[in-house]
RNA sequence: GCCUCCGUAGCUCAGUGGAUGAGAGCAGCGGGUUUCUACCCCGUCGGUCGCAGGUUCGAGUCCUGCCGGGGGCGCCA
């Protein structure tokens, strides 16, 4: 006869709001008693075939030399399930599977819908969490790759946020290193109003290239341009006015952008390359006196263990060049040493390109032997892939150029402009550009994020902007059908909310339990710092709502099923617009 | 050459070591609803989960080796 002590339910944990957690909880003293005290896994899994299957016998069965079919027969005559399930029977080869009673689902739904944070706990350890992303060039144009880093990173500050986390956004811009030089001798060529009406109407790569080219065919801007590094490394005060107007007219582009975009970054969050350059000589130094550096072809190095260059031969961090000159990656070594000695950084997310992994990787490495980075201190390259045409290449616009993004998200919006004065002609002229925005920079942000973010992925307009299938305007529709209900009916949500909710239909059991997983489904987003996962979820959350709208009259049902179900609408839509908003989109009432 | 990531339906993509029913959307075909806005529901079509081994009670998932594709591999950032 197996005993469970009651003590080892965790009275908060009980009380989680996703059945399948609070089942886990629930089965977990069992599972360890059942080991001699060792914990166990009770694998508590979603299925098909009922609510939720409990697999953990099998593993634990074969660990003890037991029958596994025995041990979940054990498992259901301890009568540690009556309370939660209305059915649960052993199957197959020792699963069994769990149907869960109305009455427990309902009580679930009971307490998370008084809830503000929607069953969503806070971190029970807060953290010091900075995320890097963004990170554009100074004069040089936003691309289709930024606007990943910019989406993703966006959407993982929210996360963590939500979570009670201390949330520090870096912007790190390119704003330091060799093409400064060509690019102020450039500005004074053409005359700082020249280049500040060319820059604020956004034509950056226009005054880059323009540079590029002077670069290339003048050797006597050439060296005009080194001197001018020289100069501004220097820390010329009548260099360093030019550089910074050249930072601040790219800078007040990029909070254009960020504005329409909808993201959270403000001058506030930038944290550019040459903040880090006056830390370089300490971090250097540091490096030495750690007795990490080697003198390797002139140049001053660390070698990471592990690393190999195309010879086989070990792959060096480059700390100080030939020249003399701190590299890239001394500037991010400092850039690391910042955020933890000065921010106190537990957590560091790097939002780059997948191309930067290795770099980022000796640069995480080099930090540990120095003792930088310590655990349970982390820092995690948060990579993603590229962007792919319909030709499944890099995309490019017609010229062959990378695309802008600024150009992208007017396209964005006018193509959502249409296609809602195509399927909604009521809604009025101002009320249409508002939605619009919300919808074409929403599909934009979603197609971005609902794919694993480390493969490439295919940029589509119709399919981003289609209002079936996994798309952001499908998902903000549900919610707008969702207001829609309560404004026709004229009935104040907010005098529903807390109703009591009956589950009678498998739609709207099945809508009830999608809706509880919403902290989980939170959870494995953080896991893997994977915002897909979160899309999937809400997808889901739209598609359960879907058929519940089909098969579950609202409006029409008797009391008390009305009240209800408009209950439970309101809820749906509640957490609909919230995990939106956890992903940078917002959620318009109509559309 | 070495390292690394990716390879799942015609297309775009999900898939926590769990059931010889591997899912969704789109596209195609056939039907049903057409009511609270564009929806939704049912059926059908479509898969050697790149290939071959291995570990495991159980592998799309973990390991090894191949094949194909992307990226990286010293003085740019």
């Amino acid at each position: 006869m197996v005993r469970v002590r009651a003590a080892c339910i965790g009275h908060n944990r009980w009380r989680m709001s996703d059945p399948l957690a609070s089942l886990s909880t629930l089965l977990e003293p069992l599972f360890a008693n059942f080991n001699g005290g060792v914990p166990a896994d009770p694998t508590v899994r979603p299925s098909d075939r009922a609510d939720a299957q409990i697999n953990g016998a099998l593993a634990l069965a074969k660990r003890l030399g037991e029958n596994p079919r025995d041990l979940a027969q054990q498992v259901l005559e301890s009568g540690i399930l009556t309370d939660v399930a209305a059915d649960a029977e052993v199957a197959g080869p020792g699963f069994i599977n769990v149907t869960f009673s109305s009455s427990f689902l309902e009580s679930q739904l009971a307490a998370v819908v008084k809830d503000k944070r929607l069953g969503v706990a806070i971190a029970a350890e807060p953290k010091i969490v900075v995320v890097d992303y963004s990170a554009p060039n100074v004069a040089k144009e936003m691309h289709v790759g930024h606007l990943r880093s910019t989406v993703i990173g966006d959407s993982l500050v929210r996360l963590h946020e939500f979570l009670g986390h201390t949330v520090i956004r870096e912007n790190h811009i390119g704003d330091w290193g060799r093409p400064f030089g060509m690019l102020i001798e450039h500005l004074l060529d053409l005359g700082e109003d020249v280049v500040s009406d060319g820059l604020s109407q956004g034509d950056l790569d226009g005054f880059y290239k323009q540079a590029n080219t002077k670069f290339k065919d003048s050797e006597e801007f050439q060296d005009r341009a080194r001197d001018r590094v020289v100069l501004l490394q220097g820390g010329d005060e009548a260099t360093l006015v030019l550089w910074r107007r050249l930072v601040e007219m790219s800078n007040s582009y990029f909070q254009r952008v960020y504005t329409k975009l909808d993201v959270l970054l403000t001058d506030d969050d930038l944290a550019g390359e040459s903040r880090y350059q006056p830390l370089m000589e300490g971090v250097y130094a540091r490096l030495d006196s750690a007795g990490l550096l080697r003198e390797d072809a002139g140049a001053m190095v660390v070698f990471p263990p592990g690393f190999k260059n195309r010879d086989g031969a070990p792959l060096p961090m480059i700390a100080k060049s030939q020249t003399g000159a701190f590299m890239y990656a001394t500037s991010d070594l400092a850039c690391v040493v910042d955020r933890v000695e000065r921010l106190d950084a537990d957590l560091m997310l790097y939002v780059i390109g997948t191309p930067q992994a290795q770099h980022l990787q000796m640069v995480f490495e080099v930090c540990r032997m120095a003792g930088w980075l310590v655990e349970p201190t982390k820092a995690v390259h948060v990579g993603f892939g590229n962007v792919l045409g319909a030709d499944r290449k890099m995309m490019r616009s017609r010229a062959g150029d990378s695309v802008k993004l600024a150009d992208l998200l007017d396209e964005a919006v006018e193509r959502a402009e249409v296609a809602i004065a195509e399927k909604n002609p009521d809604i009025g002229h101002e009320e249409r550009l508002v939605v619009a925005n919300m919808v074409g920079i929403g599909a934009l942000k979603y197609s971005d994020l609902s794919t694993e973010r480390i493969k490439d992925y295919v940029f589509d307009w119709d399919r981003m902007l289609a209002f079936e299938g996994n798309t952001g305007p499908y998902l903000q529709y549900a919610h707008a059908r969702i207001c829609s209900i309560f404004r026709r009916a004229r009935i104040d949500r907010a005098s529903v909310r807390s109703e009591h909710i009956i589950l009678n239909q498998p739609q709207e059991r099945g809508l009830a339990m999608r809706l509880l997983a919403y902290p989980s489904a939170i959870a494995t987003t953080l896991d893997s710092f994977s915002p897909h996962k979160l899309c999937t979820y809400v997808y889901e959350l739209a598609s359960d709502f879907s058929s519940f709208y089909q098969e579950c009259p609202i409006l029409k049902s008797p009391e008390p099923m009305r009240t209800s179900r408009l209950a439970l609408a309101d809820f749906t839509a509640q957490v609909l617009e919230h995990s939106l908003g956890l992903l940078g989109i917002t959620a318009p009432e109509q559309m």
